[in-house]
RNA sequence: GCACUUGUAGCUCAAUUGGAUAGAGCACCUGACUACGGAUCAGGAGGUUAGGGGUUCGACUCCCUUCAAGUGCACCA
């Protein structure tokens, strides 16, 4: 489009003789209500016309009309000059563009940005929660590598802390070596039993204090679980032999888990990292900061930053005593990342409650002039709610992942058995399908909405498979390659001759804006946007379905034309849903 | 208390980043195959965009204010 932006620029200079920005120019797909694929808003030029609205309209009108070929027609509505055109441009447009195999794909753009996310606890299962953070940042790494920038994916994984030692603590007083082998538990589920059940004992011990006259916070402090899980954690940081073995054991097991998981979400990692390795790190950065002033040290040797010019507080970065804090290991870890990887760009997956953490963190890297500080981005997402109100692991009140994951799967067999489409599958392939669209069915329902939003989950209500939803889309694949299927010859004539229906027009005119929609999803770190899009696309390949026929259309040069746009519609979807990390079936 | 985020149809979400009469899905009502897949399509009903003020040709969008919800404000991570 953007020869229409070249010939408002000249029309403004023919016409009015001014040289005007590209900024002003707007330009918007004309709203359906009105005749035209293409509408330039007037009113920002009327300040160099001089004249009304409509007038001006009129006047660029006539002017493409007489000067560019690509124009049938217009028409003017208030401030709005609509613009129709020809039906050869946009033949030409799904023959030379959409239809090329290029189409779509964005050259390197030789920038490289990394994408942080999943982040797990090692101690307890994934939930509902997780599984947002993990399809957000599989698909934002997707879409950037769509619209042309290597992309490296991550993994920080909080492998160690007291959270951890609390499942281990508990699983060596009262496991009697259970193991998932023993047990038949997945391991991250076994170690969280632990985790849940060293609350459960804590909380004993609490009450036992406090009826014994201590105070609540004299009880919480002095239980003697949490007392020795404190003392477990001093021995892992000095290294104790059978620490250090119990916490590689019970870690290995949730990686088991975890690696199952996420295999069944369909999400992968280039580089892990694990806080184990990093938690040390960032003292350097801290002595860096105090040569360059940036920090300052108070008389009881601790050093901070001030950030109040920015609006922000005063904020701790190493103990008095000289030890990290938070702040102090992602300082660190940020510098190991990019002396690792040189990145232009570096996102965040991480939940909303950070928000400030974040804005902290890169206001002080900036402030040290750190490289690649400019490119540092906290993709902030809304945190997942139940109608009860927020989850809580240690209180059993979560969405576990694989339990929902699970659930989909037969929620998808249940309306597959009932349809009775697939009876000639194979077992394996059945199982694959119920996969492809329960999993679809979630991953969509979870990437529609925008990130920053939070999201209220209904477990009672189950995810919709109708209407506005994955398996929607997927349906409209299944039914395009059915189509494709009974074609026995690939049209080869890229030329075209015949009116264009209006639904065949609408057609070509969504599958041409796809490139742009994964520029503008890649620039606001949006699956939400691929994913309306590739709905509304779905919608209007399914109208263009029910009013034209493909295979029995009034002439074969008309069924090989709708023959193309058929093949066109089923590419973009499939690859609009893999940038959703969905797959899409061939029948279903 | 201070800061950040959110508030759109009964419910779940959109709205091309300031553009036309605010659009979809679910639920409700009505219709459409001896036609390429009915997990579909067409239509109906449903709105003071939380309330109030302002900015301008034009505001769901920007500014101020009130209200509601969520999150954060540890020498925790």
């Amino acid at each position: 489009m953007k020869f229409i932006f070249d010939a408002v620029i000249k029309a403004v200079k023919e016409l009015y003789g001014t040289d005007i920005d590209l900024a002003i120019i707007n330009i918007q797909e004309t709203r359906k209500e009105f005749v035209g694929q293409v509408t330039l808003v007037t009113f920002p030029l009327i300040k160099f016309s001089k004249k009304s609205p409509e007038q001006t309209g009129n006047e660029i009108g006539e002017y493409f009309a007489n000067n560019l070929t690509e124009i049938a027609g217009f028409n003017v509505v208030k401030g709005f000059l609509n613009l129709s055109l020809t039906d050869s441009f946009w033949t030409n447009k799904l023959f030379n563009e959409i239809l090329d195999p290029k189409f779509a794909q964005f050259k390197l753009n030789g920038k490289k940005v990394m994408v942080e996310y999943s982040s797990p606890n090692t101690n307890k299962p994934l939930h509902l929660g997780h599984i947002r953070n993990n399809l957000l940042g599989f698909s934002v790494a997707e879409i950037l590598a769509a619209a042309g920038y290597e992309v490296v994916k991550t993994n920080l994984v909080n492998d160690r802390g007291i959270h951890i030692c609390k499942s281990m603590l508990a699983w060596q007083k009262f496991g009697n070596g259970e193991t998932p082998n023993s047990s038949g538990l997945k391991g991250d589920h076994l170690v969280g039993k632990y985790y849940v059940l060293f609350d459960k004992e804590y909380k004993k011990q609490i009450e036992a204090l406090i009826a014994a006259g201590n105070s609540e916070e004299e009880s919480k402090k002095n239980a003697p679980l949490i007392i020795e899980a404190q003392e477990m954690l001093l021995k892992w940081e000095a290294g104790d032999p059978d620490v250090i073995s119990l916490w590689k054991t019970m870690n290995s097991w949730v990686y088991e888990g975890f690696t199952e998981t996420y295999k069944t979400l369909g999400v992968n990692f280039d580089k892990f990292y694990f806080e184990s390795g990093t938690y040390l790190l960032g003292k350097d950065i801290i002595e860096e900061g105090l040569q360059k002033g940036v920090f300052f040290k108070k008389e009881d040797s601790s050093v901070w930053i001030d950030l109040t010019d920015e609006g922000l507080d005063q904020k701790l970065l190493l103990r008095s005593d000289g030890t990290s804090v938070y702040m102090t290991q992602d300082l660190g870890t940020a510098q190991l990342k990019y002396n690792d990887f040189h990145m232009d760009k570096s996102i965040y997956v991480v939940g909303n409650e950070q928000d400030y953490h974040f804005k902290v963190l890169f206001t002080i890297l900036k402030k040290l002039g750190k490289e690649g500080a400019a490119g540092l981005f906290h993709l902030s997402y809304g945190m997942v709610d139940l109608p009860s109100g927020k989850m809580k692991s240690r209180e059993g009140t979560v969405v576990d992942a694989d339990d929902l994951m699970n659930e989909m799967q037969q929620t998808a067999r249940v309306h597959t058995e009932n349809l009775g489409k697939i009876n000639d599958f194979a077992d394996e392939e059945k199982m694959e399908l119920y996969h492809t669209i329960g999993l679809g069915a979630l991953k969509y329902f979870l990437l529609k909405v925008d990130p920053k939003k939070r999201l209220l989950f209904d477990p009672n209500e189950s995810v919709d498979f109708q209407g506005h939803t994955g398996p929607f889309i997927q349906y409209t694949h299944a039914r395009i390659r059915s189509v494709l299927n009974r074609v026995d010859v690939v049209p080869t004539e890229y030329v075209y001759n015949e009116k264009l229906d209006s639904e065949e027009r609408d057609l070509i005119v969504a599958l041409s804006n796809y490139p742009e929609v994964i520029q503008t999803a890649a620039e606001g770190y949006s699956p939400a946007i691929i994913a309306n899009y590739v709905y509304d696309l779905a919608k209007i390949y399914n109208k263009f379905y029910h009013e034209k026929s493909i295979l029995q259309a009034e002439s074969d040069e008309i069924k090989q034309f709708r023959i193309k746009l058929t093949i066109a519609s089923g590419k973009v979807v499939k690859h609009a849903m893999n940038l959703l990390g969905i797959e899409v079936p061939e029948r279903m």
